[in-house]
RNA sequence: UGGGCUAUGGCCAAGCGGUUAAGGCAUCGGACUUUGACUCCGAGAUCGGUAGUUCAAAUCUACCUAGCCCAGCCA
């Protein structure tokens, strides 16, 4: 899958076209200061592809102008998440690698008297701002001298001054509607140890500032970001016009996508782990890319999700029925697919002659069979589906089992129930049916349709697993209640069933359809005594 | 209330003055089926509103309406 046609795509194409860019360069630059998220992962896709797509490239960039929140744990996490998504930069860069070249454009522009040293406390200068409807005011430090100025930088960058006593600004316009551009704060004093750079600097320069400079240092053309930064967008032209840096980057801002039922902001992620809803952020409900991944979700069908969304100005929600759907169309045919009972109930073929259970050897999935064969067990004892038998059917629809009826056990017999067993509660304990020899799955008997298919393990060889069901960590999707309370009592369900003895063998992150049951991944926690598996979606299902 | 951005079926999203207005997800019919899976057929919008420009407008203009973003020494 290509990246569709979008407005991106299409300016690119433009500039080619026109000689505004012989190459494409684009970036993703994080902050390493949270996991990523399926969010980071729509920009990640986004960046990638389309350099790709013009034979251009993407530099991963670390954006760590602020180390108060960054930690270099993040660092190799970023990396992983990226690597998983298949893509690798074409060089991985940090910010605070440019921090001698960020500081000299810095002095470039108090040489050209656009920028100053200002002492105003950070309440004060919140105060000459102004507001959205009223001009600011001029700070009372905007007109020292260029040698004053010079003066107190490099006294800044010395560690002379304490965190927040001054700032650096640029001058450009208190009365700017766009408050942006109200002399922006660009350099900032903060003490405190950078996990890049140690303790070299003591001044940072703020993102405003930064990005521009960064893009350019390294020839991007396309910097894209989300439509927040609309407003940033002429301070960003600002900068690089100012600072006559050699190569001009363009910003372009695209929409965040947003999924239904999923918390993406950092903030609540944060709140899901610190209250313990989660084991971590790597819990297979989590929508970070950890999560997702210890889930079973590949990153094929991420990928086909992000581009399938398309990419356009507006803030999206998208329906998790559309990742769902990738997933399984993903899933579908590099799955094998196995038998598993979640809930069994008990079945006796009365008329099975032996003890010991016949072999059967079937295809692990009739779509692929580069996935090979296993064998499965028929016997006198089986599990089914507790869903799948009722005494009487309900209705014409019904395509299960019932007594008189008759249904196909994929890959074995054909049986026909003939008797339930109740216990004193009247809870069905036991069925009792017969199957005919003729209707050995393969036999290509087809005297009589049966009354539908179901699957089955069989008792004697089973292994008993435990199985993960999830729901979305939320419910209410349109809700405006507070996330709290919208948090789903039921997003975590354990069961325990029998699986198929070939799934005792299951990996770690193997994947695989469980016949009718769905798509689960085999938890990094499974072992051959004690399987476990994690469902990763459901099948779709027409049954009401 | 200043500035900016956006508005195409339930949800995404193509379209850039002339097409019966792509496609995906979801939904509803139907066929097929050793998964009520898959696959296959079929069904639905006149483009936020109004007024203009034009032989012709979802596409251009004006006004209106609605939603989102901005007053960190965060990114």
């Amino acid at each position: 899958m290509e990246i569709e046609s979008n407005f991106i795509k299409t300016i690119i194409e433009d500039d080619l076209a026109n000689g505004r860019v012989n190459a494409v360069v684009t970036r993703f630059p994080p902050e390493p200061n949270a996991y990523l998220h399926i969010g980071h992962a729509r920009a990640i896709i986004t960046n990638f592809e389309l350099a790709k797509m013009f034979e251009g490239k993407t530099n991963l960039r670390f954006d760590d102008t602020n180390p108060v929140k960054e930690d270099a744990s993040f660092v190799e996490a970023i990396k992983e998440d990226i690597k998983w998504l298949g893509y690798q930069p074409a060089n991985i860069f940090f910010g605070s690698d440019y921090f001698e070249k960020t500081y000299e454009l810095a002095i470039r522009l108090i040489n050209k008297g656009l920028a100053y040293v200002c002492e105003l406390s950070q309440e004060e200068m919140s105060k000459y701002r102004g507001t959205l409807t009223e001009p600011g005011k001029e700070s009372p430090y905007r007109n020292r001298s260029i040698a004053d100025n010079l003066t107190l930088f490099q006294a800044m960058r010395e560690g002379k001054y304490k965190d927040g006593e001054m700032t650096l600004r640029a001058k450009i316009d208190m009365a700017s509607p766009n408050i942006n551009m109200r002399d922006p704060v660009i350099y900032r004093i903060i003490h405190i140890t950078h996990h890049n750079t140690g303790d070299k600097w003591c001044i940072y320069p703020m993102y405003d500032f930064a990005h521009p400079l960064q893009d350019a240092i390294e020839g991007v053309t396309h910097s894209l970001c989300s439509l927040e930064y609309v407003d940033h967008r002429p301070l960003y032209d600002w900068f690089i016009e100012k600072c006559e840096t050699e190569h001009i980057p363009h910003q372009y801002e695209f929409g965040r996508l947003n999924i239904t039922n999923t918390i993406m902001s950092k903030r609540y992620l944060k709140q899901l782990v610190d209250t313990k809803v989660v084991n971590g952020y790597d819990d297979p409900r989590m929508p970070t890319l950890a999560g997702l991944r210890r889930r079973g979700y590949t990153p094929e069908a991420i990928r086909d999700f992000v581009l399938g969304t398309g990419l356009s100005r507006i803030n999206s929600t998208v329906s998790n029925e559309m990742l769902e759907n990738s997933l399984r169309n993903d899933l579908l045919g590099k799955t094998k697919r196995m038998h598993v009972v979640s809930e069994p109930i008990k079945v006796t073929i009365t008329n099975y002659p032996s003890d010991t259970p016949e072999k059967i050897v079937s295809s692990c999935n009739p779509d692929n069979e580069d996935l090979g064969e296993r064998t499965i067990y028929f016997g006198k004892q089986l599990y089914i589906e507790k869903a799948d038998f009722l005494p009487e059917a309900p209705d014409k629809h019904w395509r299960r089992l019932s007594i008189g009826l008759e249904v196909r056990l994929m890959h074995g017999y054909f049986i026909k129930c003939h008797n339930v067993i109740y216990d004193e509660n009247q809870e069905i304990v036991e069925i009792e049916c017969t199957y005919d020899p003729m209707t050995k799955s393969g036999s290509g008997f087809k005297e009589r349709k049966p009354n539908g298919t179901i699957h089955f393990v069989e008792a004697t060889t089973a292994v008993v697993a435990s199985f993960n069901l999830f729901e979305p960590l939320l419910v209410d999707s349109d809700s405006d209640r507070p996330l709290i309370d919208r948090i789903n009592p039921n997003s975590w369900e354990v069961r325990t069933g029998f699986v198929e003895p070939a799934l005792e063998e299951a990996k770690p992150g193997e994947k695989f359809q469980f016949v009718r049951n769905g798509y689960f991944a085999a938890d990094y926690d499974t072992t051959p005594q004690k399987p476990i598996f994690n469902r990763i979606v459901e099948l779709k299902s027409r049954f009401k």
